[in-house]
DNA sequence: AATCGGTTCAACCGCGGTAAC
DNA sequence: TGTTACCGCGGTTGAACCGAT
């Protein structure tokens, strides 16, 4: 429904930065009464301000519960997670940081996460690879005079599992990703779904949570993150937990929030499942095949290992060989070349 | 030392949900 | 059932800060 701003009524309320004198009267009454109605507090504890100022400077600063001070690594690895599952949704990801708000959070993100993500070619809404041409030419220009088919081989050819490729890499992973999503139109080429760093990084990969290594790991999968809460953004979680299934969210969300499991996620993993969730939002098919050649990740074993590049397969059968024959055609190549060197 | 542009973050704005009437 | 009041949330703004020149 909507209303006016709480104040418009009284508009000699005084707006902007609290002074240290207003601060301590907001904690003495609270601490002494409690908050009570916000309407009518500031009147009450003898403030000039809107109920709304009160409760926001309370809530987002006052609060003897707030934890100062910058983030860590692992607060940061928490908000992408959660971020990935549940979107702006930043009060339910603040409910698992304690002593953050929900305001610090959304502020951190905006300032530090999504500009990370954007480098690293991710899309920090949607958490998958981007695709916009200025992306592209960043990255093509941030490879330099990378070749492309000694990046490709670099980077997926026989890199062990753990070892992950630089941001130069990432580069030409993405790059070629998303030349190949551009050709493709509307198909999803598989490289996301099963890119060894997107998979393997922490950051990146919510099922990486407190230590739980989703390539290592093998167990079913049996609890969900939706229900109540919308599964916000289906990628890259449905993606990676398709592509690597045999982890167990529910201790990783216990172990985020210090050994029980949250409310929330007891009460949705009553009602829904997994499997569930991933038939409503099933990941994206990989319209493209990824070819065999370049390595699958085996699910059977050990997770999703990427299997050494063997060639036993016609040469001219991958699209990556369709590249390399498109990249060396002079007349069809040369556009590319240009973007590529 | 002064200026400028970029970054950070506290605070504000306006909307949606919902309880109370 | 419709209206009003209130709370909480997410998006936006702008002052303060900081580093580069």
């Amino acid at each position: 429904m909507g209303r006016s701003p709480c104040c418009e009524e009284s508009s000699s309320v005084k707006k902007g930065p609290w002074t240290p004198e207003e601060d301590e009267k907001l904690i003495d009454y609270i601490s002494k009464h409690g908050h009570g109605s916000w309407r009518t507090l500031p009147k009450r504890a003898g403030l000039n301000r809107c109920g709304k100022s009160c409760r926001l400077r309370w809530t987002n600063y006052l609060r003897p519960d707030i934890k100062r001070g910058k983030f860590s690594e692992d607060d940061e690895r928490i908000i992408i997670n959660f971020h990935s599952v549940l979107g702006n949704k930043w009060s339910k990801i603040a409910a698992h940081l304690p002593g953050r708000t929900d305001n610090e959070i959304k502020n951190y993100w905006n300032t530090h996460i999504r500009k990370k993500l954007l480098k690293m070619g991710i899309d920090p809404e949607t958490h998958k690879p981007r695709t916009d041409l200025n992306h592209l030419m960043s990255l093509s220009q941030l490879l330099g005079m990378s070749n492309l088919s000694s990046a490709i081989s670099t980077a997926w050819g026989n890199k062990p599992l753990g070892l992950q490729p630089d941001i130069t890499q990432l580069a030409k992973i993405q790059l070629v990703q998303n030349l190949l999503q551009l050709i493709n139109n509307n198909s999803f080429v598989n490289i996301g779904n099963n890119n060894p760093y997107l998979l393997s990084n922490p950051n990146l990969n919510p099922l990486f949570l407190n230590g739980i290594n989703p390539l290592q790991t093998n167990k079913e999968p049996h609890v969900v993150l939706s229900g109540s809460e919308e599964y916000a953004n289906p990628g890259l979680y449905s993606q990676a937990q398709s592509q690597c299934s045999q982890h167990d969210v529910s201790k990783s969300l216990a172990d985020l929030d210090g050994g029980s499991i949250p409310q929330d996620y007891n009460k949705i993993n009553s009602t829904t499942t997994s499997r569930e969730n991933l038939a409503e939002n099933p990941p994206l098919p990989a319209l493209v095949a990824f070819p065999p050649k370049m390595g699958t990740f085996n699910q059977m074993d050990s997770g999703c290992n990427i299997a050494a590049q063997t060639s036993t397969e016609s040469p001219s059968n991958t699209i990556f060989d369709d590249w390399e024959k498109l990249l060396d055609d002079e007349t069809s190549g040369s556009y590319w070349k240009e973007i590529l060197e």
